[in-house]
This record gives C-alpha cells, structure tokens and sequence, in this order.
DNA sequence: CGCACTTATGTGACCGTGCACACGCCAGTC
DNA sequence: GACTGGCGTGTGCACGGTCACATAAGTGCG
C-alpha cells in the first residue's frame, strides 16, 4: 500500500488525485460536483475520497473563494427564552442551506461592548449578520462601525439601511390591550420593557396607541427589565402607589413577578386584577393562574431571517412580508372587570 | 495618493508592507508581536494598518498554521435555560480566550441527527469540543465517529475517554430528597428527566441512593420529558393512581405543572403535597408557591468547560476539581407532613 | 581588530483549494 | 476534410498568511 499522504497530514485533494489517478483540478470538479464529468471518473475519486477519509479543508477553500460560508448572530439576552429559540432555528436554517453559524453575546450594553462583539464577529468573514440585540444603540455602532455585510434584524428598527423582520409587536400589543379594554377595564397599568429595546418600545407604542383609540386617560408606563424578579418588586409597589384593575406587562416573566406580588398583597388574579404577558412561553400556561399572553413564533421568525439574509448575501431578491402576525392565547389571567370597582371613577362597561 | 490595495480586495499584509516600507514578514512579525522588532517600526506598521484598516485573514492563518482558533458545541435542548445559560458562559470565556465557538443544535436525538451535527463541527475544523447533549446515545456516535480532538462533556458520562465536569448532580437530588425526608415525608414519588440523559440518570440515582439511606419503599419514578406540559399531566395521573404526599421533580418546569395539576385536583402545596424542584431557574422563586428547588451555576460550569478544554488544546494539563457543588434553595413549596397524614401507614417524623 | 552572538529585517517556499486557460478528442456541419 | 463546438481533463497560478533560512548591522570581548 502506497503512503496516502505525507505522514500526520489530513489527506489533500492532491493525494485523492494521485491515489485516483487524477489530476487535482479533477478532484476538484467532483467536489463542487461540475456537471461535465464522466461518471466512472467521479465514482472512482469518490471511492478513494471515502478510503482515505478525505474532508476538504474549509480553510484553504475560504481563502480562495473569498467566502466564509459563515454568518454570524449579535445577541443580547441569548439565553432568553425568546432569542434562544430564534438562534436555535438560526442555526438549523443555516446549517440546512450549507452556512454556519457564530453567535456573539453582548454581556452588557455599553458602546464597548458592542464594538467588541462586532469586531469578533467580523474577524471571522462573516457573509452576513442576524441582529437580534435589540437595542437602539446597538445600530448606532453598526452605522458608526460602517459593517460592510449585509444584516437583518430580528426587530423592526428606526434606521432604513437594512431588511427588519419581526414580529408586528405593535398589533400584539394592541390585541392584548384590547382584550383588557374589552373585559371593561379602564385604568390599565403598562409594565414595559427596557426603555433602548426597540422591542419594548413597539409593544408600549401598541399599548398606548390602543388606549389612546378607546379614549382612555394614559397611566405613566412603568419601564422594567425583562425579569420576574423586577415584575414582583413593581407589583408591590404599584399596589401601594397606583389605582389599577389591570397590568399588561411586556413579557411573560414580569407578569409571573406581578401575580406573586398581588398574591402576597392580597389582591386575587384575575378577580381583582387582570394580567396580560407577551410571549407565551412553554411555562406560561401552568402559572397560577394560567397567563393569557401574546403569542410569537420565534422558531418561523429565525427561519425567515436566515432566508432573507442568504438572499441578500446571495444577491437575489427576496420577496418577503417581512411580519409575522402575533396571536393573543387567552387563559385565566384576565377577567371582567369586578361589579364592585375599587376605583371611582372607573365607568363600567 | 498610492493606491493602497488592488480594487477591490481587502488590503493583505504586502500591501501594508508596501506603504509601510518594509517587507511582508515584517507586518507579520508586528501582527503577532515578535519580541526582535524596532519599536518605531512596530509604531509604523501599525499606523498603516490603521490607515488601511486592515484586517488579518483567518482563512489564510488557518490554513498555514493548522489552527482554526475554533471550538465547537455540540448541545440538545439548546433553548433550555441551564444548557443557554452554558453556552453564553462558554462564548465568552472562548471569546476572552481568542476562540470562536461553533455551536451545533440537535434537532432530534436520533443517530443520523448526531452524526450530522458532528460531521457539520467536525467540517469547521474545531480543534476541541464541549458536549451538552447529554444523551447517552450522543457518547456513542462520539465513539462511533472517532472524533480526533479533546472534548469535554458537562456531565459525567459513562466513558472515561474524555474530561467531564459537572455540577454534582447525585449530591444535589439526595440534598432535596433528604428534605423532603427531614420534613417527615415518607411516600415520595420521583419525576425523572427522560431516561436516556445522563443528568436524569444522575438525579433518579441520587434520589433513590437518598431513600435507600432511610429505609424507605421505593416508589416506582415517572419519566417525563423536561416540560411543565408533561409536568402537568403527570400531576393529573399521579393524583388519580398513586398515594404520596412529597414529588421530587427532576426540574423546574416539571415541577411547575405538577403543581398545577395538584392545585387544579384540589391539593393545596405544600399543605398537602411538598414539591421540589432542580435548576432554580429565575422564575421559580416567583412560582405559586415559590419552588424549594437545587440550584446549579451553569455559567460557571461553561466557564470551567472551556479552561479544561483549552487546556487539552494546548497539551497543558489542568488540574480542576470537576465538580461543581449543588445547594438546596428552600422556599414555599415544601412543608412538614401534615398532622393528619391521607395514607395512614406514613409514620410521622 | 576579528570573531561570535544578538538584533532587526528580508527572501522564498508552502499550506489546500478554485479559477482561467489550454489541450486533446470526438461529433456534427458545410 | 477543414472548421466549429462541446466535453472531459490537465497545468499553473493565485489567495494571504507563516515558517525556515539568509542577511545586514550592531555589540561585546579577548
């Protein structure tokens, strides 16, 4: 038996073709499967790919083409129920249409930080970029940064430059305010996300452009930062500060913190007061009570930025209605208002 | 003004070395700071470079030096908390190690699905591996497959071929078992994780290790599947079937369903039933009630994944203590054995 | 002052693949 | 039978770095 390959090397496209009998612009075509080729001549490189377990080396292949192959993921909150789910599906998309995948987590917000991620992402050629740190400051770095791959974000954001793609937060919101409005209620409380998410903000726009429709009088927004730990802390607070008969709160871990509050206060859900989440998580319907949410397909929307991307990386067109609808689930959170209204001046419907 | 580069094309280290006045193996010199360089002409290399902004090519470094800088994970249920919790922890400790990290979700747990996620990593040229899919059968395909780089697994697992590091899971389900015991229990049920994950094995092992200490009647476990649905439909059948007064769950959202099925039949937790949990996930202290559960630090455990393989990497040997301590949070949902116990052959603490 | 040694830098080959181009062969056409 | 065109294959170079080696200048020392 011939030496296959010099000693300890992973075997060439030029070993496979001096083995074969080829040359290596042969080997070659049989790899990128080029469509004239005999058919004997391909079966018998394949088989001595196979015998000498020949993997072509992404490296050198890289360097030549100019194309990593790779796209990369910026998240913030990547191991958030929500983003890990569209990263999941990233992942899957990408890897079903021969792209890998590297995610950068942004550990904190900061201008730094941002710049750090995204010189780590781009230190790897990436081909394009899926953003799903929604915060708006995370686009004035990639403006000031001038990132010269094509991106989508997973949020529809305030500049033009780029495909967003997302779910119609602000129709989610409405629903979920209307669902309130409709149950009669008149003085609802908005615990809202973080006030750079561009998330946050669209589920607050929903919120007050619902209000503002129904002509109800705007309660000051509280602005929270995702956790139950932070919804519990505000419920409390808002039992002793405010005049309320229900929260919609931005997503589902803040409204499980609000219903442990008003619990521990005495206050019943939803008897005495309806919640409304965002999200619906896996959890969400065996809370106490179970929550009615809005729910958002993370998985479709990954899906769809991975072939929105490849198609601008590609250079092709996509054609896509880039938002996907969100649907309210209604479960035991939410209740007509009660017949004995704490508040006054609350008209009853 | 010279034209730095051809069109085009980014600008390579000759380009550099052109503008700067000195030859290419001096830039390269500079890029990987050789100790024998003039410190004005490291100065100007690197004002060029700035100029330029030049950026080195991976592919091209991979390719010569045989090192992608990459490693790869392999990880089921990357949406979950623990394991996404992990894999951020893991990122960023490559990330401050100059790796890039390639993550690979398994859809399904089936062998072809295995092999491909491991083909797929295995195409990036990573030069280690850390192991989430803690599926026996994952340990297998690693074997089936010869993967011929250092991998670490986050749990131990059955073959000793490689590090494995792991929160101590056997000590953490005694921690809880033993609770539920001190508290007078005497009919325990334990909820399983799905039996082939070596983590649901771990736990099942040190609850029944824990009643077998006691002297107690084994009841048969339950094996679930990880989620609050099957949680809840385990509750439903557990109430219709079986006498018990204590639930061991092998995880939170388990337990979250367990509870809502006992509340929906009536049994109040932890006054008629104590529940507990394993993850402590953030949401669980605001739980109705709040989860007495076993916390783990995942990130840590990610943080201490990377040290170890990079260390394997590298040929260092690192000496670390490969498991990471469980501890009992004790909350709301678990109580003594009520004065007046429904199974009469209980004896009372 | 010459020799060995260090420091600072340059030269050329090489890593594994794909591309542009060339070449031989065969079939069809006029 | 020369010309055209397509098929199947081979040759040589380029991609952007690093490595081994060579070289020139400076440094210390007997």
């Amino acid at each position: 038996m011939s030496v296959p390959s010099p000693k300890g090397r992973a075997p060439s496209i030029r070993d496979v073709a001096r083995l074969a009998g080829v040359s290596h612009q042969t080997v070659s075509r049989v790899l990128n499967n080029h469509p004239s080729i005999r058919a004997s001549t391909k079966a018998r490189v394949m088989q001595v790919m196979e015998e000498m377990h020949y993997r072509p080396n992404r490296a050198a292949r890289a360097l030549v083409t100019r194309h990593s192959r790779t796209i990369g993921v910026l998240s913030a909150a990547g191991a958030q129920y929500g983003p890990s789910n569209s990263i999941a599906a990233i992942e899957d998309a990408a890897k079903a249409a021969g792209y890998y995948v590297n995610t950068a987590n942004l550990a904190a917000a900061d201008p730094e930080s941002i710049a750090a991620a995204l010189r780590h992402l781009m230190e790897q050629e990436i081909e394009g970029l899926v953003v799903i740190a929604p915060q708006v400051r995370v686009f004035d770095a990639l403006a000031r940064m001038s990132i010269d791959v094509p991106y989508v974000s997973l949020q529809s954001s305030p500049d033009a430059e780029h495909r967003a793609l997302s779910v119609d937060q602000i129709t989610g919101a409405r629903l979920a305010t209307r669902h309130l409005i409709q149950l009669g209620h008149r003085e609802i409380i908005h615990l809202a996300g973080p006030q750079d998410w561009i998330e946050a903000e669209a589920r607050m726009r929903g919120f007050l452009d619902e209000i503002d429709q129904a002509e109800l009088g705007t309660l000051p927004p509280i602005l929270g930062d995702w956790t139950a730990e932070f919804g519990y802390y505000a419920g409390r607070e808002l039992l002793r500060s405010r005049e309320f008969t229900a929260v919609f709160a931005a997503n589902d871990h803040m409204a499980l913190g609000l219903m442990h509050a008003f619990r521990e206060g005495g206050r019943e859900v939803p008897r005495d007061i309806s919640v409304v989440g965002f999200d619906d998580i896996p959890d969400a319907r065996h809370f106490w009570p179970p929550l009615t949410t809005v729910r958002q397909d993370y998985g479709e929307i990954g899906r769809r930025a991975v072939a929105l991307l490849l198609g601008e990386v590609r250079g092709v067109a996509v054609a896509a209605d880039d938002q996907i609808q969100a649907r309210l689930v209604t479960r035991d959170s939410t209740a007509p208002l009660p017949a004995n209204p704490r508040a006054s001046l609350s008209k009853r419907y």
